[in-house]
DNA sequence: AAATACTTGCAAGTAAGTTGCATTTGTGTT
DNA sequence: AACACAAATGCAACTTACTTGCAAGTATTT
């Protein structure tokens, strides 16, 4: 298959990790990098609509990334994960329980409650933390 | 039917909230009251075994009991949704990554940093937080 | 251009949670 | 203590999110 010069980039950082070019993979990706806001594998399967990929192949791919660090799991008060370009660096959600409108928050500060928890816990290591905020947005608040 | 003194207390939490005080729901508090750590649906079906109740009694009550605040919903890594007793007070999880083990933490600590993603965000208002650590535990630690 | 290992799509399966409806059970009232 | 009635339960069936197996297709190496 051929590809425009903005895939490109999604060409080489799924071949540098060994993984094949599919048109879906490429389109995957592409698509990560042009959002801003973690994506569920549902929202994903909607903008595939016109070229058409199966979900489980969108499961599997989603698989791959993550454990090769390129994409990131999120978890939010739904049911399903949602993901995010690993790359978008460490930040937080705010999401809204009206809409369910997530923006992405830059910054984080919690790092001393981590160290604090990992000493009172009595756990050998902290790898990770998930921090998401849950409110109302502007516009919802407008609406009542 | 016939309950002991230590199920009592239970009845009065039910019948303050105007649900009656079947031994299903009886059961389920007494339950979360014997228990520090989130337990899911699945967890609680289990404890059920001898008495036999219906999965989706559970469900339907962990529903109405989310809805008065008496019992909490937590998310985690997971699928499943986890839930504990909204009594014990604000606090967090460490999750040990190996064996899934769940570390209640009293204390949190980031009400300065909810209030300047409240401020960056836009949003109205933040009415909640989840902050979840995942890590690996002490004896997982030692196994390797 | 062929070989081959990696990917995909389809069908079917599982786990977590939901809905509808007939039957049972607490609870206030007699 | 028994009655009436709303509330709660159990069963069956369904949905959603995700997984597995396998045959067929495709990207890459040579």
């Amino acid at each position: 298959m051929k590809w425009d010069k903005h895939t490109k980039q999604s060409i080489e950082v799924l071949q540098e990790n060994q993984l094949k070019a599919t048109s879906a993979r490429v389109e995957l990706l592409d698509i990560f990098k042009h959002t801003q806001k973690p994506l569920s594998v549902t929202d994903i399967f909607k903008m595939f609509q016109k070229i058409g990929v199966d979900k489980v192949t969108l499961y599997r791919n989603m698989d791959s990334l993550v454990n090769l660090g390129i994409i990131r799991q999120v978890r939010l008060k739904d049911r399903q994960a949602y993901y995010e370009l690993a790359s978008h660096g460490h930040h937080h959600h705010v999401v809204c329980s009206q809409c369910g409108r997530i923006k992405d928050m830059s910054g984080c500060g919690i790092n001393f409650v981590s160290k604090k928890f990992l000493k009172l816990s009595g756990f050998a290591k902290i790898t990770e933390h998930s921090l998401e905020f849950f409110g109302v947005c502007a516009s919802c608040m407008k609406k009542r």
